[in-house]
RNA sequence: GGAGGGGUGCCCGAGUGGUUAAAGGGGACGGGCUGUAAACCCGUUGGCUUCGCCUACGUUGGUUCGAAUCCAACCCCCUCCA
């Protein structure tokens, strides 16, 4: 590869968001030249956007900071019709009311990354439903349709796959990728945008808007994809315990987020520094060096820069300093989810297993007793020895604490009020 | 519209009248070893007021001492035909 001009794609690049472009040099010259305006689409399936939407939106975000112009896309007339790349099932089909209250909670998660405006740098989000939803069937068929071969359509993995595991992909579904062609034509004719990227599931559909803008409009426009971002593990990351790896703090806790990054594998260390921190790269090369214990600084510098970059500064901190008292001294921190017990209530005394689980540490009753049989259940660091133990005011501390483990990650306080 | 196949626990998938809270695998969680890592070994994996009770195999009824297993109707999915 020859070395890239624009300050943009080198510094992607470098930090393995590239999986494909349809023309990297022409891109290169492009941007390399002045701004250009690009953009990337955003399903609102959910209210909350969760860490595998995180390498696109940090391409957005790396997009501003190179001068150019974002485009969150949010797909509300998509969703409607739901993408079938890479899924082997129709998805539900969402209501009106909830796919708009999804994107409002989507758009508060953007203001994080990027910043909103009118000036020329400065990000714009637009509603695909804004044009899709007006669309007439027969003037879009001969406008539009007349250009998609469905001989070569069927080719697309998306199509393809779905037909060769003989699972069902409706009509519906298989318009997607058209209507995702078009949003691409119609964001370049209204805001002159001219590159689309995606994960690498969406060549297919990025592919087909780059073609339909040379056909009807003669525009060359660009795509460019990221690759899938596994765990070293094999899994598609964003999975712990309690689900998804959301990026909004009513779904998950920056604590809860901070010790996911704090959690990662050895080998992901540096790809995932490299893809969802600012830090810079001679900086991660260093911590991606380092061996045995040390390691550990690597982790907790990415778990600090992640969570600032989506929770604040002062949040990461906060999540920083309870995993340090938390975990470096035995005790406890500010930050850990607490559950609040009458004093009336703690005097009687209350079942060990009923208080691990109201304070969410499990699922049921049930599940807490086996946690204890199991030796996983902790009060105030001591292993919980019997699953009829109970739990009294003498548990608690000083400051009327007391602290809750399910394993040896998993924490909670009580704090007795009244 | 016709013919056939199928809907089982978080997922996949066995089970075709009782010994089935339901084999096996995956995942997840816990214990051990560690570095809040990986690998490995062991355990757990429906709920509850837990030596007992309750709820579960698409839904609703029925047969039977007894059903995930048999019957009926309904709902949903797939395949082929029209």
């Amino acid at each position: 590869m020859t070395a890239l001009k624009s300050d943009f794609l080198r510094e992607i690049t470098e930090r393995g968001f590239v999986h494909q472009c349809t023309d990297l040099d022409g891109l290169d010259a492009l941007m390399s030249e002045a701004p250009v305006t690009a953009y990337i689409g955003f399903d609102c399936t959910a209210d909350s956007l969760h860490v595998g939407s995180l390498v696109p939106i940090m391409l957005l975000h790396w997009l501003q900071r190179a001068g150019h112009r974002p485009i969150a896309l949010m797909g509300g007339g998509t969703t409607k019709v739901g993408d079938p790349s890479g899924k082997d099932d129709s998805r539900r089909l969402l209501s009106q009311t909830q796919i708009e209250a999804n994107m409002a909670g989507i758009r508060r998660i953007f203001d994080r990354y990027l910043t909103f405006g009118d000036g020329p740098g400065d990000a714009l989000m637009v509603n695909n439903d804004d044009w899709l939803d007006g669309l007439q069937l027969i003037d879009f068929l001969r406008d539009y349709g007349r250009h998609f071969s469905v001989n070569r359509m069927l080719t697309f993995d998306s199509v393809r796959l779905r037909l060769e595991r003989e699972h069902p992909l409706s009509f519906l579904e298989f318009n997607y990728m058209v209507l995702q062609a078009y949003d691409f034509l119609e964001l370049a004719r209204r805001h002159g945008c001219v590159l689309q990227m995606g994960g690498s599931d969406q060549w297919g559909n990025i592919v087909n808007g780059v073609e339909l803008g040379r056909r009807v409009d003669q525009r060359a426009l660009y795509g460019l994809t990221s690759p899938l971002i596994t765990t070293a593990a094999g899994a598609k990351m964003g999975k712990t315990a309690e689900g998804a790896v959301w990026l909004n703090a009513e779904r998950l806790a920056a604590y809860d987020y901070w010790q996911f990054w704090r959690n990662c594998d050895d080998g992901d260390v540096g790809r995932f520094l490299r893809l969802f921190t600012l830090l810079p790269l001679d900086e991660i090369n260093r911590l991606d060096g380092l061996d045995g214990t040390e390691i550990n600084d690597a982790k907790k510098m990415l778990a600090n820069e992640a969570t600032a970059l989506c929770h604040g500064r002062e949040a990461a901190e906060t999540a920083a300093e309870t995993a340090r008292r938390t975990f470096e001294r035995g005790g406890h921190g500010d930050d850990l989810p607490t559950l609040e017990v009458s004093r009336g209530e703690l005097e009687v005394g209350i079942a060990a297993y009923e208080l691990l689980c109201r304070a969410g540490l499990t699922a049921s009753n049930g599940e807490a007793r086996r946690l204890i049989k199991g030796g996983g259940g902790r009060l105030n660091n001591r292993q919980i020895a019997d699953e009829t133990a109970t739990v009294g005011l003498a548990d608690s501390d000083d400051d009327g604490l007391i602290k809750l483990s399910a394993g040896k990650k998993r924490h909670a306080l009580v704090r007795v009020i009244g």
